[in-house]
DNA sequence: ATCCCGAGGG
DNA sequence: CCCTCTGGAT
């Protein structure tokens, strides 16, 4: 995708949306974390409503363990999943407090090792937490920079490689962001709405199937 | 029906 | 690479 490709794409997507209004909600390093481990195969929204019933008991790693997994449980239940969450969860905090001194550490291996973190977790709190210049890739993402060309990529690392070398650093701040909400709202998996979508003249795959 | 800011295991 | 885990919102 060409250089003015690109700037018209962020500078359209940024119109649309100026304000990153869906974005987890959390406090400091640890509360980050387990909002990022939560939002698997969950949305936004619910992970925040979820997020301040369970932040109300446990917001540390001593009061998460002693919530116990059966506590985590019955609190983050509506999001689905919630088995498997509830006991990384626990087991995670087990991890800081024994490993960590009760921080979240910011070496990538360090946070890949913990249960429920995969490479996306680590990310968002190595880019958020520790200012490293990383984007996140999850499956919105994936598909938007797959779709329209703008960082093709058969692994999110190689479209997180191709993202930051092909964003302009002025939108790379917000890149992430819009992004997330372009794939959640409008470029979705099995039906995009590429009728309403503001960014069609410069997608590859919408050119690919004739959408004007 | 469709979708949800994944991770772990086979 | 493919499967499973899970409930809720729209």
């Amino acid at each position: 995708m060409s250089p003015d490709a690109i700037e018209q794409l962020f500078e359209a997507l940024a119109r649309e949306r100026p304000e990153p209004s869906t974005e987890l909600v959390y406090r400091d390093p640890f509360t980050l974390l387990v909002a990022v481990v939560l939002s698997g195969q969950a949305t936004d929204v619910a992970v925040n409503r979820v997020t301040a019933d369970l932040f109300a008991v446990a917001d540390t790693p001593a009061n998460l363990v002693a919530l116990g997994v059966e506590g985590v449980e019955t609190r983050i239940k509506r999001l689905g999943l919630y088995r498997n969450k509830a006991k990384n969860l626990v087991a995670l905090s087990e991890r800081l407090l024994a490993e960590h001194a009760g921080a979240v550490p910011n070496r990538r291996e360090a946070l890949e090792a913990l249960p429920g973190v995969g490479r996306k977790t680590a990310n968002v709190v190595l880019n958020e937490v520790f200012g490293e210049p990383t984007i996140a890739v999850d499956t919105h993402i994936f598909r938007v920079a797959n779709r329209t060309g703008l960082a093709p990529g058969t692994t999110p690392a190689e479209v997180e490689r191709r993202l930051l070398e092909t964003v302009p650093a002025r939108w790379l701040a917000g890149a992430h962001h819009w992004l997330i909400l372009h794939g959640r709202y409008t470029c979705t998996a099995r039906k995009p709405r590429c009728a309403s979508c503001v960014i069609r003249e410069h997608c590859a795959w919408a050119a690919a199937r004739a959408i004007p």
